[in-house]
DNA sequence: AATTATTTCAACCGCCAGGGG
DNA sequence: TCCCCTGGCGGTTGAAATAAT
């Protein structure tokens, strides 16, 4: 007996989300916290496979993404991470928060890529072009011994066999790159704070999968309204503008928000949530 | 202005791992 | 131990946007 299809193909939409869909799940999850996808488009009533509203969501329009480009700093990172971890999108993406690992691998492929190969760089290997070429050479004479044992796995990051006290990227581009990769991110004061909490689960995420004691999200009962109680929202989630990437927001948006100020944070009612997603939404298309 | 080529990125597909019965 | 289900991952595709001719 086959695997049977994620969802039933049969009337589902696929394709481009429409700001109606997206409204939807949008609605969806924050009434009734991430639960079981595949159930997802019943009760939200989407003709879409759960995966698909996954997807979207995770990609897309969950509040706490970034947008626009990686910056200089994360880039270094990207480069340095995948150095380490090799095409591992979601293992890179957990250490830059705000990032998808479809947006990274994405970013991989189209900019970083031939960045590196502008270089000279191998984008696989991050070795040196040149000394790719010549490797190559003395390689097809000296046999396939080194193949076993050039890459072990350790802990899930690949490591050369040189890699004890280094990696791929350093040996190719040196220590002072590393304090300059470094000084950048120190410099980029955004991601420095965002990695302080890099070994910590994601701020919105953890809690966006917890839902508040005496709830339950999946089995269909007693899930709260919005109405009804969200006194958990500013404990629980702790939504703060800046978790939300309300940078983007000018000063005349962020004051139409309802906002409480909570020991140091600013926390968003409900409504300023909503009210934010909307904006976001219509400011993407 | 029209056409073609190239680039970008959202979305899909198939596979795999882990958990539960 | 096996089977099924679900979530997650990485590779790939293709439509839309942009650049070049």
């Amino acid at each position: 007996m086959g695997r049977q299809p994620c969802c039933d193909k049969l009337g589902v939409k696929k394709g481009p989300w429409t700001a109606e869909e997206d409204k939807k799940l949008i609605n969806f999850i924050l009434t009734n916290g991430q639960c079981c996808w595949r159930a997802v488009p019943k009760l939200a009533g989407l003709r879409r496979c759960g995966k698909s509203c996954r997807l979207r969501w995770t990609n897309y329009l969950r509040p706490d993404l970034k947008r626009g480009l990686l910056s200089e700093a994360e880039e270094q990172l990207v480069i340095d991470l995948h150095a380490r971890l090799g095409n591992r999108w979601s293992k890179i993406a957990a250490r830059l928060p705000g990032r998808t690992d479809n947006e990274i691998k994405n970013h991989w492929n189209t900019h970083i890529k031939k960045k590196l190969l502008k270089m000279g760089i191998d984008p696989v290997t991050h070795e040196p072009l040149n000394k790719e070429a010549k490797a190559e050479e003395s390689s097809s004479h000296a046999d396939h011994s080194a193949d076993n044992q050039n890459t072990t796995e350790n802990d899930g990051i690949v490591n050369s066999s040189e890699d004890n006290s280094s990696t791929p990227t350093e040996n190719c581009s040196s220590t002072t790159d590393d304090s300059n990769l470094l000084d950048s991110i120190c410099n980029d004061e955004s991601l420095l704070t965002s990695l302080l909490w890099m070994d910590e689960p994601p701020l919105v995420d953890a809690s966006w999968n917890s839902v508040p004691a005496g709830e339950t999200a999946c089995n269909g009962t007693s899930l709260p309204s919005w109405e009804d109680d969200c006194a958990w929202l500013p404990d629980c989630q702790d939504f703060g503008i800046h978790d939300f990437g309300f940078d983007c927001l000018n000063d005349i948006e962020l004051n139409t928000m309802n906002t409480l100020e909570m020991g140091d944070k600013t926390v968003l009612s409900v409504d300023a949530i909503f009210l934010y997603l909307g904006i976001l939404l219509e400011g993407r298309r």
